[in-house]
DNA sequence: GGACAAGTATTTTTT
DNA sequence: ATACTTGTCC
């Protein structure tokens, strides 16, 4: 297997592992994608698996088509390297993220879904967030009361523990307000033929759990079964693996749990933990010499990573050498430290030719892009914002992407309610209001509410007088009219055409194109989403609607906004996931900005923004720069800034110019502060707290880590999977050749270590 | 039904 | 500061 040689043993190891389940835990820059990638191709080539029973999961649009294209070519710019596998090959596989290879099977199974056909459309958090609004108001629940936001946030964290409308019970008179919006809020979403983007996992989830011929027919179809970045899973996402891997699974999960910055969204890293529960006899490879970063970045990130508890302590390393020192700069406020920023991207450049493409400043909050922009425009030096508004996003791309996935679904009535009246055309809000009551009470649609109204205007008797008023009825019937006409033309002409058919004969071209400048450019963006229309031009009428609307909503972005390396990046924390760059700044390294506010009070939050601060660390390959200020300006508002806790655990020798000097660091206490780490400036200068009010954190380190043999006076010998810092113990699981994983207290078992490297 | 003023909330956002 | 939503008045 020549194309194996450039993986290194351990790479290869977890490539050629065995069909069972397999987990690999790996550190930042191990090449756990690589590892991925070389996995599928070792399974066609090797092991005559047919492309067909592969599937690969990811989480985003961009890693699938990243592991696609190293598939099918020679990849990464060296251009000698061989071919993975055929174009044929690469074709038949499945590879893609969650959300799209459920969005697949749903469509292929629409059928045996109540209420929906094989035109559903996927709904977003806008759209979810409008169909929450309108649920509230059936239910004549008080909107000021209950913010449709956090009766989303509940249901949308429902659906990804897998507990649909019947099953959730409410503890809390706000639950019992979720309950409610709940179930009537699935009714609409089954009411408008719509999933949205919870459903699409929770449904198939109990479609295959429902029907067991069908979960049979997809465990043959899917016998491979990858998943990448899977700390980041959710219930829903993992039980969805379960299933589809059956009880004999070929599962390889690849997984870091320090670099898990999502379970805000759902994610929970402890799916790892339940891994190892759920699949005992799994093979477990860690990935730990990292190809990316100086000894000197690598360890200082260790050293403030190895503070959260609940870890696989993984014995990172690299080969690299230790590299320049990390800078720590402090700077007055936000403005100085932009300066900061471009003054020694331009010395860099200057100095020894470094390229200004290859930094990337990093930052907590979108927010704080501002300053920066600002300075590098006020310097001339041109920069790449990394996902700003995201294209499809904007209010002209949702309105024309409404137009379309009415005609394509005319039952979708939250984009009927979003476009009904845009152009204005003397539908408001009591109106609308008025149509949609009315629809309810037939128990119909709106567009069939809509119907109905033109039937009864043709002098149709219908057992309900509509509540409107004459001008109010003439609008909404010339919108049916409009609508109407657009849906005949749906299966006639190609998209590209029915594109600028909806453009015209809706008044939206003209409504855009005021003669302002930007009206022109939300004209140039839909000329842009007509460019990927016409990638379905060729496809028959009645097919190119539908699937140009599905990839249209699972992808996110547009390609070519991050390609050139025509400046520095700028990007948040979150963003800079999987990326890395020859020098890094990190900006507003400051308590309450990073670890942010919202997080101070709960420890599990803290330690996601350790998480945070780690993943934006270990993006450095030569240089990094960590910098905080005295003094931010926050909404509006100045105060005293505090350094970010994290700093501090960073050991001094490994900063530029902090191994030698104390001073250094009592300047730092100098700086006021009160509890909250903000100070009003002129009571604090006053006001001095000793630096013991910040509260300690633990510095106990875990005997045992994972990978260590071990001998135990019963089970010989074995090795450590985990291990888990308690309030007074240790608790490490050990996997013995013979018994399987155990779980044992590490102070009170009989363990002896057997070597440590 | 639409324009304007006041009020409000403001982390991160793979799909 | 500011963007976005809601309320009031024509």
């Amino acid at each position: 297997m020549d194309f194996l040689e450039e993986l290194n043993p351990k790479q290869r190891e977890a490539v050629q592992a065995e069909c069972g389940p397999v987990l690999v835990l790996a550190g930042p820059g191990s090449g756990k994608t690589r590892v991925l990638t070389y996995r599928v191709a070792y399974l066609v080539r090797a092991r005559d698996v047919a492309p067909w029973h592969i599937v690969a999961v990811t989480f985003t649009n961009k890693a699938a088509r990243e592991m696609r294209e190293r598939l099918a070519s020679s990849g990464d710019g060296d251009s000698r390297r061989p071919r993975l596998l055929s174009d044929r090959q690469v074709e038949g596989l499945t590879v893609g993220t969650f959300h799209a290879t459920c969005a697949r099977i749903l469509r292929r199974e629409s059928n045996s879904l109540p209420g929906r056909d094989n035109n559903f459309v996927i709904y977003d958090t806008n759209d979810q967030l409008a169909l929450v609004r309108q649920a509230v108001r059936e239910l004549n629940l008080d909107e000021k009361k209950t913010k449709p936001s956090a009766i989303l946030n509940a249901i949308s964290k429902c659906k990804n523990d897998l507990i649909g409308p019947d099953a959730f019970r409410a503890n809390s008179y706000f639950e019992e307000i979720v309950a409610r919006v709940y179930l009537k809020y699935q009714q609409l979403l089954q009411t408008n033929n719509a999933f949205d983007f919870d459903d699409l996992i929770m449904v198939t989830v109990e479609l295959l759990r429902s029907r067991r011929d069908l979960l049979i027919a997809y465990q043959q179809r899917f016998r491979h079964v990858l998943v990448d970045e899977f700390q980041d899973t959710n219930l829903a996402q993992y039980e969805l693996v379960k299933l589809i891997a059956g009880s004999e699974p070929s599962l390889f999960a690849v997984a870091d749990e320090d670099q898990s910055i999502y379970s805000w969204r759902g994610a929970d890293y402890r799916n790892v933990l339940r891994f190892r529960k759920d699949y005992p006899q799994h093979c477990l490879i860690l990935l730990e010499q990292n190809y990316r970063s100086t000894a000197t970045i690598l360890e200082a990130a260790k050293h403030v990573i190895r503070r959260n508890a609940d870890r696989v302590d993984k014995d990172l390393f690299t080969r690299r050498g230790a590299g320049a020192r990390i800078r720590v700069v402090e700077m007055y406020d936000e403005r100085a430290e932009a300066q900061f920023v471009v003054d020694e991207i331009i010395r860099l450049q200057a100095s020894d030719g470094h390229p200004a493409g290859s930094c990337a400043v990093m930052y907590r909050t979108n927010a704080q892009s501002r300053a920066l922009e600002e300075e590098f425009i006020a310097r001339g030096m041109p920069y790449r914002l990394v996902r700003g508004t995201r294209f499809y996003e904007r209010k002209e791309i949702r309105d024309a992407l409404a137009y379309l996935r009415l005609v394509n679904n005319p039952h979708d009535s939250v984009s009927l309610a979003r476009i009904i009246n845009v152009p204005p055309r003397g539908i408001g809000a009591q109106t609308l209001a008025d149509l949609e009551r009315w629809a309810f009470k037939l128990g119909v649609s709106t567009y069939d509410a809509l119907l109905k109204l033109e039937a009864k205007s043709r002098g149709e008797r219908l057992p309900l007088p509509g509540p409107f008023s004459g001008r109010a009825r003439n609008a909404l019937l010339r919108f049916e009219e409009l609508l109407t006409h657009l849906i005949a033309e749906r299966s006639r002409v190609a998209l590209p055409e029915l594109f600028d058919l909806i453009l015209v004969t809706s008044g939206y071209r003209d409504y855009v194109r005021d003669g302002s400048v930007e009206g022109q450019e939300r004209w140039d963006n839909l000329m842009e989403l007509r460019g990927v229309t016409t990638e379905f031009a060729a496809l028959e009428p009645a097919e190119a609607l539908p699937a140009f609307l599905e990839r249209v909503a699972l992808v996110a972005d547009v390609d070519g906004l991050n390609d050139s390396d025509s400046g520095p990046a700028l990007l948040t924390l979150h963003a800079a996931k999987g990326l890395e760059f020859p020098t890094v700044f990190i900006v507003g390294m400051d308590e309450d900005i990073l670890p942010h506010i919202r997080s101070t009070d709960s420890r599990e939050a803290l330690e996601e923004e350790r998480r945070l601060c780690y993943v934006g660390m270990t993006r450095a390959k030569d240089r990094l720069y960590l910098l905080h200020t005295r003094q931010r300006t926050a909404l509006g508002q100045g105060g005293a800034s505090v350094p970010s806790r994290f700093l501090k655990d960073i050991p001094p020798e490994l900063i530029e110019g902090r191994a030698t000097s104390r001073r250094q660091r009592a300047d730092d206490r100098e700086i006021p502060r009160n509890q909250t780490g903000r100070a009003d400036v002129r009571v604090s200068w006053q006001t001095r707290i000793p630096a013991t009010s910040v509260k300690p954190e633990s510095v106990r380190t875990a005997a045992f880590k994972a990978g260590d043999t071990v001998v135990h006076a019963k089970f010989g010998e074995g090795i450590v999977v985990a291990s888990h810092l308690t309030a007074d113990d240790e608790e490490i699981e050990v996997a013995f050749p013979k018994q399987g994983v155990k779980r044992l207290s590490a102070t009170i078992a009989p363990l002896q270590r057997v070597n440590r490297p």
